[in-house]
DNA sequence: ACGGATACAACT
DNA sequence: TAGTTGTAT
């Protein structure tokens, strides 16, 4: 499962910057009295005390362990704090997490490239900023080092010989370091600065690792906790390893790393070494082969992705033995509540972050009455998502009502469901050339609120998505969300003009390949056609004197929304206040957009559109519609060997 | 009566 | 794609 990337020869500066037992420190800001205390955060205290998900340092002194009871806290450390969890809607609330944790990222997203790799844990991609204080203000010639970069810790530097943190300085400084190690100590200066900083403002300590990659940063930001970091420089990676239980390597802490111990007698990534690249594909597959031949030696490519949002929300909750659920009622009931929460989360994602989610998928476990069966899974279930609690709350539990079909099959025995949860993923950024788009929807000061556009819940959940297309005149967005409707909305960039702008005029100057040239001048071409000259856009005129099916087009300006807002009823004349009240203005929702002028935004049926349409226009258009309609796909090579159920079942030599 | 609630990636 | 599985905290 793993796979090897493809690593840059270009040597990289990364930090893995992780929270110090992190639900604790954010209880301890919240109430002061905590810090310095034997403090653990549990979740629900009423069935033995609690589980607890955050440890103290001075309480994992006396033994207490992440996923103890409350109940066995207590035994080990009568002295301990409980604190708990937030409920809402008789759940574990994690918002207050969720904030503080991007409180971090706001801070740590400052140096360069951040990925938000969990709600406490950020990966930076450092190396331009380390390269740049080489040049400008190089260690070794600095008469003063960051005090907290002299804690560091560096591996392989021995620790045995006078002033811990003067040799620490002197390796940071040293003027005949390699140009990597360089790196290395203006990155760890840039992440003990990083740190102090978020200290200053947040009050959070937290632990990072410096090195030339991913792996090894994650590896070594645990190492000496809490309050630390850990540089590793390369001539210390093999000792490092050698050493080093295969399990502690990310990745291989389950299934795979035992079956590394079990099937082929590999106790530490040391072990590795001796199987040849071709030995471990055979055993693991190609990808997962490879994968572990280079990480054995420190090697690892993956990127920092530049990412400082979740991917997906999600919420769940489990309902161990006798809180099982037996009935639909209970069901609907706590799928409900868990909806609710979920729209609320999408809900500011789409307000805060212009981000809309497509894809709602339910999971859940369960167990027949008829316990003889084998453990059958309950299968997980998704469709297109809409906007709106209660539109969220009916498609789930369509969701869960289908996936109870495929779970009883013909049998009609009792059930009981023992976790639900339900999320949000597939989650797009809005160009920011349609956030006017969303304004008119919503009214003044109000939320958001796409869901109250009357839509069906779509048949073809592969119709899903947003795609923007766009060129020198032309805006499109293609919006195939259900809640949203299936549309195609047209914004022209800049009306008046036709001509290039003289940054376009450069850029095809550099331009020499002969077919992009071509390209963009057909580009122009179209553009005068598409874009006409009073503020209509003849796309419109285009489509519809091509053919009579392009039936809904409506310039956004003169659509009355007859639901106008989750706030305000359905009072008929509320559309008309509402629509002077805020006219459709491109400059005024989206003052930094990139879109000029008073363009305004046109509005199709994406369905409306005839496919014999299309044929009629160019073929740069053409494709470009289709790629509206249906996204290209972008190939995946599948390069699969041998198969990963082989490490189930040990491998047979041949 | 499973540490719970989340998140992510790769595979089929 | 949608659904599954594994992994991590």
């Amino acid at each position: 499962m793993p796979v090897a990337r493809p690593e840059p020869q270009e040597p990289r500066v990364i930090a893995h910057v992780d929270m110090d037992c992190f639900y604790v420190q954010v209880e301890q800001r919240r109430n002061p009295a905590l810090r310095g205390q034997p403090t653990a955060v549990v979740q629900y205290n009423d069935w033995k005390g609690g589980g607890l998900i955050a440890v103290s340092y001075e309480a994992r002194k006396f033994g207490v362990k992440r996923s103890m009871r409350g109940d066995e806290a207590k035994m080990v450390c009568p002295s301990i704090n409980l604190v708990q969890v937030p409920v809402a809607r008789d759940k574990a609330d994690l918002n207050v997490y969720r904030s503080a944790g991007s409180e971090l990222v706001a801070i740590l997203s400052t140096k360069g490239k951040c990925e938000r790799a969990s709600i406490d844990e950020v990966y930076l991609d450092l190396t331009d900023a380390a390269k740049e204080m080489l040049l400008e203000s190089p260690p070794e010639l600095l008469e003063l080092i960051f005090e907290e970069a002299t804690k560091s810790n560096i591996l392989g530097l021995p620790s045995d010989i006078g002033n811990r943190e003067d040799s620490v300085r002197a390796w940071l400084c040293r003027a005949d370091a390699d140009y990597q190690d360089k790196l290395l100590s203006c990155g760890a200066i840039i992440v003990a600065q990083l740190r102090v900083k978020v200290l200053e403002e947040t009050e959070f300590t937290c632990s990072a690792g410096i090195a030339h990659n991913k792996m090894l940063a994650k590896l070594v930001s645990g190492m000496h906790k809490p309050a630390q970091q850990t540089v590793v420089p390369s001539s210390a990676v093999q000792d490092f390893l050698v050493s080093l239980p295969i399990k502690k390597m990310k990745q291989l802490g389950g299934k795979l790393g035992s079956s590394l111990q079990d099937d082929l007698g590999v106790k530490t990534v040391g072990d590795l070494l001796s199987f040849a690249e071709e030995k471990l594909q055979e055993y693991y597959g190609v990808n997962t082969g490879t994968w572990l031949w280079k990480i054995a030696r420190g090697i690892s490519g993956e990127e920092v992705e530049d990412r400082l949002l979740p991917k997906s929300h999600g919420c769940g909750k489990t309902f161990p033995g006798p809180k099982a659920l037996r009935n639909n009622a209970s069901v609907k009931s706590w799928l409900d509540r868990l909806c609710e929460e979920l729209s609320e989360r999408i809900q500011s994602d789409l307000n805060q972050n212009k981000r809309i989610a497509q894809t709602l998928t339910l999971h859940a476990r369960a167990s027949k009455g008829n316990e003889c069966d084998s453990i059958k899974k309950f299968p997980s279930k998704s469709c297109p998502l809409r906007y709106g609690t209660g539109k969220i709350q009916e498609d789930a539990m369509k969701l869960f009502e289908s996936g109870l079909h495929d779970f009883l099959g013909s049998q009609n025995t009792k059930w009981s469901i023992t976790s639900l949860s339900v999320s949000a993923s597939k989650i797009f950024d809005i160009p920011s050339g349609t956030s006017s788009i969303l304004r008119y929807i919503k009214g003044p000061n109000s939320t958001v609120s796409p869901a109250n556009l009357d839509c069906s819940l779509p048949q073809d959940p592969s119709l899903g998505g947003i795609n923007q297309f766009s060129n020198s005149s032309l805006t499109v967005l293609t919006c195939k969300h259900a809640s949203l409707g299936n549309k195609l909305y047209i914004t022209p960039n800049h009306e008046e003009q036709c001509e290039p702008s003289s940054s376009e005029k450069e850029d095809r100057g550099k331009n020499s390949n002969l077919d992009k040239q071509h390209q963009v001048k057909e580009e122009k071409r179209m553009s005068k056609k598409l874009t006409d000259v009073k503020g209509t856009c003849s796309i419109l005129k285009f489509l519809s004197q091509s053919s009579p099916v392009v039936n809904e087009k409506r310039k956004l300006d003169s659509l009355t929304c007859s639901h106008p807002g989750p706030e305000s009823s359905s009072e008929p004349n509320k559309a008309e206040e509402h629509k002077s009240a805020q006219p459709f203005d491109r400059n005024k929702s989206n003052p930094s957009g990139s879109n000029s002028a008073s363009s305004s935004t046109w509005m199709f049926n994406v369905e409306d559109i005839d496919p014999a349409v299309v044929e009629e226009l160019p073929p740069e258009i053409q494709r470009e519609i289709h790629g509206w309609i249906r996204p290209p796909k972008h190939s995946s090579s599948k390069t699969r060997g041998s198969t990963i159920s082989s490490y189930f079942q040990p491998a047979k030599r041949s």
